[in-house]
DNA sequence: TGCAATTCAAATGCCAGACATTTAGATTTC
DNA sequence: GAAATCTAAATGTCTGGCATTTGAATTGCA
């Protein structure tokens, strides 16, 4: 583990850049104490507060944690699903609000992913993501709701059709398409009419899965992708 | 912008949320520069050192670049596709090792989300896409080559049928979930069989979105993730 | 006047040393 | 033997300072 000094990029970038490597090709694994901050300050020889703002970027991607007292260091983390998902969602929304993606890119984005795991969902689907998904049907029929309610509403009910695939990396990879979509759905305002067709699609939705019926499934969504587009002009 | 000094957590971590929080609310836009490190330090009443460990985290992220020079400073960072990408990688690549996800687990979601580009891919993949696939299947055929360069090259054949899809969103997505795919596709040993017929596969792939066949891809693609699978037994 | 060289100031990058706080384990005391 | 105390190691934070970079203002000269 070894920086260049001659190159031009921080010193806390590069120690960084080290230790990180050193976690992706396993040289450091899961919950192994990193030395001392101290101890890293001699070895790269830099100082400490160097030392500490290289362990923050690493922090920030959670790639390590820190724990103060006398057994304490920064230890490698590992990285679960549930971790992952908030960043992953942070930066699929900036990437969205930041390049000006169009509302039609990242529905299409958005439904592509989701027609993916249909199938893999009405196979697999637990009785309880059913009942998330009836729940939230209901919740999008109650009268006073605001038009962000209806959309996290939305988000949720397209979550747990996601989940019920039962397969981690999908339901990973998807929450960044899913909740980043939400922004960008609240700019939508939804009439009475427009709600009814979208919770009519959603039961349909829903039916579709309790009978393991994945092609019925794919009709819908397709249904849904088609109504939202067109209600975005 | 505010922070809470009675809080457990780290100062450095709550300032780099409360500008995280203002990047992602919009209150800071693209470019902006922010105030210089003297200036945050008297705003939230910490040390100079504590706030650039904040800004460290937040550059961990690319939300924001640092200029130094008389005109220098912080500045909120357009984040683009590009630089999302070997995050979007590194992250999938750790989830996928440190969890322990099982091949068949990885690949059934790779492969569903390939499917889903699938379609898309047909319609509008340039002569440029096909001639990246052929590049690689033609690759592949090269008798010396070596497993993991076998696997690198069928990376770039699935990333350039996904680019394909024109659409950058998709293209994100997919990014983590096909290239954190090749550690555990290296750990396959391919005997010349394998290769021939996966280079079979590839053929029939391209040779279905050169001829905008979305059905005839989507085949291909089930036969592969099928053979893929039954390879990793 | 116009252009080039110089100077200047502001900002980040980096360092040394110190003190505060937390925490587990060792030690002491009853 | 158990509870209380002490201790040491580690991170968290601060002060103050110097080095380096870099754009802009200033100056000097033709």
């Amino acid at each position: 583990m070894k920086i260049d000094p001659s190159s031009s990029a921080d010193l806390s970038a590069q120690i960084a850049k080290a230790i990180r490597d050193s976690i992706i090709s396993g040289a450091l694994i899961v919950d192994q104490r990193l030395p001392s901050e101290a101890e890293l300050a001699d070895q790269f020889e830099v100082s400490r507060p160097t030392v500490r703002e290289a362990l923050k970027r690493l922090a920030a991607q959670s790639l390590i944690r820190t724990q103060r007292g006398a057994t304490g260091g920064a230890f490698v983390n590992k990285l679960s699903f549930e971790e992952a998902y908030p960043q992953q969602i942070t930066t699929s929304t900036l990437l969205l609000s930041m390049n000006a993606v169009s509302f039609e890119t990242a529905c299409e984005a958005r439904y592509a992913l989701e027609r993916s795991c249909a199938p893999l969902s009405a196979q697999r689907r637990s009785a309880d993501h059913l009942a998330t998904m009836r729940a939230e049907i209901h919740r999008q029929g109650q009268p006073g709701l605001t038009d962000e309610a209806f959309c996290a509403s939305d988000v949720a009910f397209h979550r747990a059709l996601v989940d019920g695939a039962g397969n981690p990396v999908l339901s990973y990879q998807l929450a960044g398409a899913v909740e980043a979509m939400q922004p960008l759905m609240n700019m939508i305002t939804f009439s009475a009419r427009d709600r009814a067709r979208i919770i009519e699609l959603h039961t349909q939705l829903a039916d579709a899965l309790e009978a393991h019926d994945a092609s019925g499934a794919d009709t819908t969504l397709a249904e849904l992708e088609h109504y939202t587009t067109n209600l975005a002009r």
